[in-house]
DNA sequence: CGGCGCTGTCTACGTCGTAGACACGATCTG
DNA sequence: CAGATCGTGTCTACGACGTAGACAGCGCCG
């Protein structure tokens, strides 16, 4: 039944994303996203030059949730803001967010979130290139704590077992205190010192 | 001609990173592997469960021409030799470095390296529980970044665009001075954050 | 010397991404 | 209103993938 435009490409990007919620990132196959509009395989095609570009949608689309931090806060705030709801519109989708963390954020949510950043960094003070800079070890930071944190909650978790390991190390602390790989605490201390470091930076930077 | 035991497990590893090296990545399929070997390919799951093994074990022999640090230096120059030896060793295969950082450092170059991180961080005067959340930042922002570097030198970069999208935020600076993503400078800007950040951190923990 | 277990081989199955030819309906041109 | 055109979905098919399961030969143990 060809009729006109009935598959847009939105409508693709949400049943893919519906597909890799209910059954993981690896099962967002073309065909099995066909199955899931009752279309052609091929149909896809029509709408994305390849895979890549629909598994692009479909991070971009799982980003579209992450508000825009309320301006009325200073920098800092501002910037742990948006950090964590990007984190937190990425882990509303388990089975995929790994899959979100390794796309660089070229699309639309991506930017708009990654103009929040730089528009933070500008107003603590940091001189434009430094906000680029800075801005990238933010997005390389929440990307693979992400990575980490997606599947540090699942039965196949590959992160998760860093913990077992850390655990053997000399400098471990007893079983109890140890942070676990990829939870909020963990996410909000690397946070933390990266914020604390662009501090600094911008006080050096002022002063001189 | 099945003999004893002429496979072994090193050698797979060695070939597959051969592999990858000449051809990336994605192609090191076991058929691939196996071909590079001169055997069949179903030989290889007499050594490794699946694939997955496999290039777990490869992401390890990567690493492990990375030096441990030398002992005679502060906490802070120990930890960015160790995280730029890791960077540079995983950029002497620019192929697979990508799957390097998307692997948990869990096999014994992974440790080792992981131990020094704790160990410098110890050094600096972090309480246990600390040491090991700092050491999952440093991991973190070190296998994000190194994606990020591996893939900007190439043609068909996915990160390097972020350059492009980022160059024309309102708060990018002039197109020279706008730092490449990935690069060994971008790099050192953030770690020297992260760096920065755990001093802060732990000053604020001694002085308490 | 006979069996056993380890190692590598072979064949085969189901799945994948996607190229290329085709079919149909809506729209545009006269 | 007729016919060309184009945008869209379908079909078939190819080569490659991971890997299960049965088999075959070698070296070691009794």
């Amino acid at each position: 039944m060809p009729r006109r435009a009935s598959l847009t490409t939105d409508a693709i990007a949400t049943a893919a994303l519906k597909v890799g919620d209910r059954e993981g990132a690896k099962a967002m196959t073309m065909r099995r996203i066909a199955a899931e509009l009752g279309c052609d395989p091929m149909a896809l095609y029509r709408h994305f030059t390849d895979r890549e570009a629909l598994l692009d949608a479909v991070a971009d689309l799982a980003l579209a949730d992450a508000p825009d931090p309320r301006p009325d806060q200073p920098w800092d705030a501002r910037l742990v803001a948006v950090l964590t709801s990007i984190r937190s519109a990425a882990l509303r989708h388990p089975g995929i967010a790994a899959h979100v963390a390794g796309r660089p954020p070229l699309q639309r949510h991506g930017r708009r979130l990654g103009a929040a950043i730089t528009g933070a960094l500008a107003e603590a003070g940091l001189p434009p290139t430094d906000v680029i800079r800075a801005t990238q070890a933010l997005v390389a930071y929440l990307a693979a704590a992400l990575a980490m944190g997606v599947q540090a909650g699942k039965p196949d978790a590959r992160w998760r077992q860093l913990r077992d390991v850390i655990s053997e190390l000399p400098d471990a602390p007893p079983g109890d205190a140890l942070p676990v790989t990829g939870s909020d605490d963990q996410f909000e201390y690397g946070l933390g010192l990266l914020i604390s470091g662009i501090r600094v930076e911008a006080e050096r930077k002022r002063t001189t």
